[in-house]
DNA sequence: TTGCTGACCGACG
DNA sequence: CCGTCGGCCAGCA
């Protein structure tokens, strides 16, 4: 364990997050005991985009289900491509019922 | 060392 | 309804 560092964290989170699913920044940060610690949850993934860990950040999205960082994708449509190919329906850079596919940790995890 | 920013969220006016 | 602000932690100039 000894996730001492947030984004160790984030990524032992996002990892677990079941394929054909998507989860929130918000929901991320809350199961890290810091609801208002979304911002640092997103920045965290951005890191993970150097890291040499498979990290499906296209899993994570915000509170809205928009892809917000698909720009950080490094190319343009790649997030929704990906999230399309796990059979989640995008459309607008909008993940359609969003919350149908979403997954919580709290709630899947335990805590 | 100080200060700003960041893939967000919720509250306030 | 829409614009603005605060908050959390860590990296970078």
């Amino acid at each position: 364990m000894a996730e001492d560092l947030f984004f160790q964290k984030v990524y032992n989170v996002v990892k677990q997050i079941p394929h054909g699913r998507v989860t929130s920044y918000g929901a991320i940060a809350e199961f890290l005991a810091a609801r208002s610690a979304a911002r640092m949850v997103g920045w965290a993934l951005n890191a993970s985009h150097c890291s040499a860990q498979n990290i499906p950040a296209h899993r994570v999205v915000n509170r809205n289900g928009q892809l917000t960082g698909k720009h950080h994708f490094g190319v343009t449509g790649l997030m929704q491509q990906l999230l399309q190919s796990e059979g989640i329906s995008v459309e607008n850079d909008t993940i359609k019922d969003f919350h149908k596919h979403f997954w919580d940790p709290n709630r899947e995890l335990l805590r």
